[in-house]
DNA sequence: AACTCTCCCGTAAGCGCTTACGAAGCTATT
DNA sequence: AATAGCTTCGTAAGCGCTTACGGGAGAGTT
């Protein structure tokens, strides 16, 4: 005999008064509650999760997805490192696990995830990578399984988001780096469909616009998220009739390319180039001259998700759902010598 | 109606031969299974994780521990990265689900994970992390909890583990420096008492000894894992009357405190001290002169850990416990101009 | 003394699944 | 034609927990 009918022998009561006693029910003496209690702990008894599961329906754990190929994520790990631990420390305030998906090949990713969401394993999910189409938004939607995203989409309707102020890190850089006299500003974006390519193009365009700069596309460098991107950028930029003077750029790991580029063409970061990263990677701190970029609070950002998606099963259990969370993350600037 | 009785009520059949059909026995005719199979496709049927569970007494998941705390992790979230990705790819493949384990604070890690052991959250853990003397490693044998390690430990007696090389680190770097001439090799070690401590030491006495070079406990210095670690280092190690020309990393992030702080004093890594880092952590891969180093496959040893403990449920289920797989993974060393 | 009310607690059903057991139908054997 | 054996399936118990329901005991009321 195991679980809590050993507990209930052992206190020579019935399993149900155990159980109330444990949840913390009204209906017990305080007497027997302390006793419940003292013996629980005393034996180490734990509720077992798959029992409790199945008699609540619920599973008090959340699903992590990001759907994104080995080379993605391989060049984002510090930040979803970060936004875990984020996610964490609020999840297991509340008594939840957190579970990580494997990441399936693009291909049988939606079978992957209706599969799981069958199972029914976790209370509800966070997706990370949203696409600017993502058919996982309305899978879970039309299979009522409560989820936040850490990324907007134009898929879905009502759920909670948390995302990067692409925006706010746009106009910053655009405004800066025109203060500093630079009318060619280029601008990286993503090769795939994440949804923050078209988000930071159309802020990098309005920025520029505002300030009175006619957009021009051929500014506009699609690349790849490591060194050897950055590498070939730099002759990329230099093959046009009119240079640019500065670029922002989606992916900083790419710096690394540009100034070692630079450096074989005898020029200098900062001084012939301006080079603005999106986010202070850790890869890329310590670059010389220091890499002028942004700076999030991962851990932040992981808590918001987390309380996103806990209230967001609060409310499925409760009825009444109250306004989703959407937010966008500030990244603050910290201003290097590269521009 | 749900689940499995969904399914048998729209075929007309028991649940109990949907299961058996479902489950792959021999006691239900082929028509019926493929009939049971279509419909459960057509239906986007799962079995429920938790009912199965509570029937078969598996969970079909493995749970991740980390145990440490929040600086540590954060200065080697690359390497777990690649690890999980390397257990989930083999844990997939067999149909268990990866459970990452919060971060306790290191107080009340122990019932921390008694808690989770006796909640029945998965039928396997890995550990990461292991101490010199390990407690959670005590409380999981004396539990009957299968495990594995990613680490040694003298606790413990004889579960499977996966160990990267520090031996051999130590000896091809000790080698090569002293074919270089060093005489004075430093070496740097953790401050905590996680177990490749004292294995890196005991290794790069060896190897030191080896080549006929006196073991000088002046040259061993307890570091940080950060870059100010490195840039005190130096003028630690100039403090001394008889400075050693070289020194071994076990942090190699270390090293960009290094190339830091001999910049500022007009000294070359290479040149005028010999460095050699232990693995090539992304954040080092770009140093300038890049910095010699050791590259594991992170991915071969998140597998090698998943098979170990897979293979040790597998045992547990069978009974014959074969002889636990133990490992060192080795390091293939990167030659850099800074040793 | 009969009644009601409250406080505790035991009973048992049910969550969705697996599986031992037994029964029904069919074929083969004698 | 009776028996045995095989295939196929339904029945029901059980995994460990929660909880609606009802009942017994004591306190208070008339």
């Amino acid at each position: 005999m195991r679980g809590i009918a050993r507990l209930a022998k052992e206190l020579g009561i019935s399993t149900g008064t155990v159980s109330r006693a444990l949840n913390g029910r009204t209906d017990v003496s305080e007497t027997t509650r302390a006793l419940v209690l003292t013996t629980a702990k005393r034996l180490g008894y734990a509720p077992n999760q798959a029992a409790r599961t199945l008699a609540l329906g619920t599973t008090r754990s959340v699903g992590f997805m990001m759907d994104l190929d080995r080379e993605v994520a391989a060049s984002s790990e510090y930040f979803f490192m970060g936004v875990f631990d984020g996610v964490q420390s609020v999840l297991t305030e509340h008594g939840f696990d957190l579970l990580v998906l494997p990441r399936p090949t693009k291909a049988n990713s939606l079978d992957f995830l209706k599969r799981y969401v069958a199972r029914g394993v976790f209370d509800g999910m966070i997706l990370a990578a949203t696409q600017r189409v993502d058919p996982r938004i309305e899978l879970l939607e039309s299979a009522g399984v409560p989820f936040a995203t850490l990324g907007r989409s134009t898929s879905g309707t009502d759920y909670p988001w948390i995302d990067l102020d692409f925006e706010g890190v746009a106009t910053t850089a655009v405004n800066r780096l025109v203060a500093a006299g630079h009318r060619r500003i280029a601008v990286t974006l993503p090769s795939d469909n994440v949804n923050f390519g078209p988000v930071f193009q159309a802020a990098y365009r309005a920025a520029i616009e505002r300030n009175g700069i006619d957009f021009d596309p051929s500014l506009v460098f699609v690349t790849g998220r490591h060194e050897d991107a950055g590498y070939r950028l730099v002759d990329d930029m230099d093959r046009l009739e009119s240079p640019p003077t500065a670029v922002l750029l989606i992916f900083e790991t790419v710096a690394i390319g540009i100034y070692r580029r630079l450096a074989e063409l005898h020029r200098q970061p900062g001084r012939d180039l301006a080079i603005i990263g999106f986010r202070d990677e850790p890869t890329v701190r310590f670059l010389t001259p220091t890499l002028t970029c942004f700076s999030a609070s991962l851990h932040e950002i992981g808590e918001d998700l987390a309380t996103a998606i806990l209230s967001r099963i609060a409310a499925g259990a409760g009825g009444q759902s109250a306004v989703p969370m959407r937010k966008l993350a500030p990244l603050v600037i910290r201003p290097g010598q590269s521009g």
